[in-house]
DNA sequence: GTGGATTTGTTTATTGGTTGAATTATTTGG
DNA sequence: CCAAATAATTCAACCAATAAACAAATCCAC
């Protein structure tokens, strides 16, 4: 460790010794031996200290998990019912029901539930503020202290995202390798998160990733945003299965504007399009290596959502996590 | 300063000692009075110590500047030539020269220049190199060791990047305001500069801002990179002057499409858009609310660059003042 | 086996930069 | 002319990291 980090092997051990007693790090069985040598000390995160409570609330589920430091789910609990009837008060109170039933259950297992993050399909204010959710009906609901009426939540701090964004670090945490990438997730409409050098771009309001309403035929469909073409009335969950090439080539050409504004090396395409990658996939290189002005120098890696239906709420457990492993000192501080 | 850094004063007072003897701060008259009490001493920025050389290669000319660090320009050198019959190595000898003479007076003025960096209408990787620069012809060009090849400059640091890149790091050194927007460049080729929280977005490889290859017409015109469509064929200096109606609806297109992806605020046209701005204005912010998810909420504000052609190589020199003063301490030791 | 080489982890004194409190300096306002 | 206010410096104390020596635990060669 102080090899990579350049500190002192006197330094690592301080602030390791601190770790563990501070509950974040415990010692594991030595790793494989490499040569001559005193064995080095086994580390790990501890599967028993701060968690993160991951909450999804879309247009036909809800979905809380608990997320324990080192990745793994402990808890998972999902509902299938039409929110969009509902209303964002009683919505959220049936969210935070289930949320506490996992925050509950996961204590009892020994972790701290450090913080709670929740996804839904809008647009969504730093504070947490829903702007605007179209597929739910939603306008400026005030999503945190609607969730934390739940008493069982009241103490916890929560923030709020956007779905596709949320499901975007959810797959960065699994894939691992590439630091840059557009997460596409398809479902009523589209949504995109953009990770760059590992860390979600949001936009300067939060409302970055809105790729369903790039323009893909100027003079195309009509769209419920009041434009016409957007890539939504071509890709979206309700006009993929009848027309899978012009899909593709709605997609191709969308993805083809991202890449070269921004030279992002890979795409994944999440949620919906899961399903329809294998009838996607040529239809949609196709397009980027047409229209990709770099594609001669380095083509665009394209490739399927590695989770399925969990990204989301998966990645807003991550935040939480995340928040804590960046800045343990003020955890520590906090217990 | 102690109060905006949240230093104690006397950390401050020990930081800005080493500063002022180092040649990076002068003592100059205190500020106007607020009410009782000892008056403050006045500290800015020397004119005397570090500055950058700026230097852009362009399809039809050469320029060199020298910019202190209070970002004054103090030497600027302008050479109009056609650089497509030169090749690589001529043109860069060409710039050398102009590079040596803005050095030497800028040195002969109590200058010291820190670095050179170098702005280029191409594709250009991390370390100089020169990829692709379509409108000059160049292929695979080491910039930096053929500008090194003028004896003068042969102990400077040189870096390089993309005109429409350095030229986005000019405005925002005039503009002070918004620190995140996109600058877009209109010269034979269209590029865009990606200024996001104030640091420029350069993408996984460099290869950012390709706002020119952007789709605006799928089926529409051949462009020479083999597609069909694309933003250039329209917007592109050569087809602007004709239809400057349809090149607003193709700029506002693709803009839009920057908005929905990008959450920016702000989009500036620098180049040659400047004197169509005006021309150009109504259409585009006709597509810009129609096509931008979010134009309801927060409209995007369009407006004219502030630089006119300066604002690539200023940029450039700015690369260098912005790097001695973000490492004021390794600058120190160098000297 | 035994001893040297090798790697890991701890101990110790030292360093460098920051803090906090007290002190000095310079102005305004009554 | 004095009190209040603000600015800047001095100096002892502190903290985190360093460097170097030392101790611990292993492999390998003989």
């Amino acid at each position: 460790m102080a090899a990579v980090t350049g500190l002192t092997r006197a330094t690592v051990s301080a602030l390791v010794d601190d770790l563990i007693s501070g509950g974040l790090l415990t010692e594991v069985d030595p790793p494989p031996r490499t040569g001559a040598g005193r064995p080095a000390v086994g580390l790990a995160l501890t599967a028993a200290g701060p968690a993160g409570l991951g909450l999804e609330l879309n247009v036909d589920y809800l979905a809380a998990c608990v997320v324990d430091l080192t990745g793994a789910v402990r808890q998972r609990f999902v509902e299938h019912a039409d929110q969009r009837p509902s209303g964002a008060p009683d919505a959220l109170a049936a969210l935070g029901a289930l949320a506490a039933r996992a925050r509950l259950a996961a204590e009892a297992d020994g972790l701290i539930v450090a913080g709670a993050a929740l996804a839904v399909p809008g647009l969504v204010t730093g504070d947490g503020l829903v702007r605007v959710a179209p597929n739910l009906g939603w306008q400026d609901v005030d999503a945190p202290a609607l969730l934390r009426a739940t008493p069982e939540l009241a103490d916890l701090p929560v923030t709020v995202d956007n779905e596709a964004n949320l499901a975007a670090l959810g797959e960065l945490r699994v894939t691992g390798g590439d630091p840059t990438f557009l997460y596409v997730s398809g479902e009523i409409g589209i949504g995109a998160g953009l990770v760059l050098g590992g860390d979600l771009y949001r936009g300067v309001r939060g409302w970055s990733g809105e790729i369903g309403h790039l323009t893909v035929f100027p003079d195309g469909r009509p769209c419920r945003c009041g434009a016409n073409g957007c890539l939504e009335q071509y890709a979206g969950q309700e006009a993929l299965p009848g027309d899978e090439p012009l899909a593709a080539r709605a997609l191709g050409i969308a993805l083809a504007a991202v890449v070269n504004l921004l030279d992002v090396p890979v795409i994944v395409l999440g949620g919906a399009y899961v399903p329809y990658f294998a009838r996607l996939r040529e239809g949609i290189e196709a397009e980027l290596s047409r229209r990709v002005l770099t594609s001669g120098l380095a083509p665009v890696s394209l490739r399927a959502a590695a989770l399925g239906a969990d990204a989301a709420m998966r990645g807003a457990a991550d935040t939480v996590i995340r928040a804590v492993r960046d800045d343990p000192a003020a955890w520590l501080r906090r217990s």
